[in-house]
DNA sequence: CTTCCAATTTTGACTAATCAAAGTATACTG
DNA sequence: CAGTATACTTTGATTAGTCAAAATTGGAAG
């Protein structure tokens, strides 16, 4: 069994080829997500590559193998499951999930972890929208746009929030700006860098300013 | 925080000295609880008493300090409320519960665990009837007989397994001795060292022959 | 081309947890 | 009481994961 430290590396790994889509990982990107020391992650990544996990260039940086990618996968699903189920069952606060997770998605089994999917009638996202892998380590991919992108003056449906900060998730909750909310975007400022958009569910008419970095970190589909 | 490896050494000694009711554990015991050698455990109960966690002497044993103790407690209560949500919330058999607990219970917060109480009901047992320590660390004293000790030919309620094998479990399982179930011991033979009882619940009038050592593990009390 | 810098790798050291095997003390046994 | 068996402790070594600090390198800037 892979240790609770070589799943970390391996998921953060995976989120961060999400992002940059470049195909290698820089050793200092990764080091600065595992908050360790370069040094560390060099030596952990030699490791993961004697392991076939990823492979590894020096200089370049890493990226995951097959077997990474699926093992990465399987620790994400058990990630986002859980999440789920702390917020659907147990009732927890959905801004305080994530880091429950990060601890509990090292020590559940296959057999809870298919308890918890059909306690949770195979649920296909978890609560920030983020899409659960299959069992068999597929992820659907999506392709959305977001409110610093969609088209203007039409009413979308949020679907996903691409940050897990606490702190921010309460403002997004405060809000309404949670998903499945319907929100439509009034006007985009690029030189102030500004996003104006009204929340259809939120009677009092009252409009939201968000910047586009922050609007960018919610993706929205047709409703 | 205290690892893992920590919490999993307090829980054995004060499950240990439960058991056998003198006050030190000897190491050898330990190390087969720990399943490590016993070198393994002198190394660990001397780092354990340096954090005056375990008060230890040379040859003779080692029992919890008060602070030991309450955190073996902290974690009891983890394991034993975590046991029953897979049981009643994920339906798991209650004869793997004991094996998944055994990680899950180094892993989830305090937040979690009020969560789990709370959605449960604040319950006092375990799915084998093991008493659930409350939050402030205290257990209720239970003063049962068992099936090796009741009076006979009179009901009792089985209200606790001792024994959390899982082949034991399945079999107990199967002739429905589990906690609430109504039996009748009807006979003793100290020579041949058997107990024989009747289900109540069973219609079948079917009769069950026991050794002594196993009766011993039902704890019973008056319907 | 040289020079220099920032990112990366290497080196040496440390902690937690473990084992194998050698040494020691206690308890039993005659 | 001496001799031995058993339980326990000590010693030396190993593995996983980490950091601090020194060494290296690949490229950007002049
Ligand atoms: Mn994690
Ligand atoms: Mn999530
Ligand atoms: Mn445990
Ligand atoms: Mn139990």
């Amino acid at each position: 069994m892979a240790s609770k430290t070589i799943e970390n590396y391996l998921k953060q790994i995976y989120l961060a080829r999400q992002e940059s889509r470049g195909k290698f990982i820089p050793m200092g990107r990764l080091a600065n997500l595992m908050e360790v020391t370069p040094g560390t992650a060099t030596t952990m990544v030699k490791a993961l590559a004697d392991a076939h996990l990823v492979g590894y260039e020096p200089r370049r940086g890493v990226k995951l193998s097959r077997a990474g990618e699926h093992l990465a996968l399987h620790v994400l699903r058990r990630h986002r499951l859980v999440e789920l189920l702390l917020v659907r069952v147990l009732k927890l606060d959905w801004s305080q999930v994530h880091e429950e997770a990060e601890e509990i998605e090292h020590a559940i089994s296959e057999r809870v972890l298919e308890a918890i999917d059909r306690l949770l009638g195979r649920p296909v996202a978890d609560p920030h929208g983020d899409p659960i892998p299959t069992a068999g380590g597929k992820v659907h991919p999506q392709r959305f746009t977001s409110l610093a992108t969609c088209p203007l003056d039409r009413p979308v449906r949020i679907v996903r929030i691409l940050d897990q900060e606490p702190n921010f998730l309460r403002f997004v909750d405060q809000c309404g700006l949670t998903p499945q909310a319907i929100v439509r975007v009034q006007q985009r400022d690029p030189l102030a860098d500004a996003v104006r958009l009204r929340i259809a569910t939120d009677k009092s008419a009252r409009c939201r300013i968000l910047s586009g970095g922050v609007a960018a970190r919610f993706l929205v589909r047709d409703p």
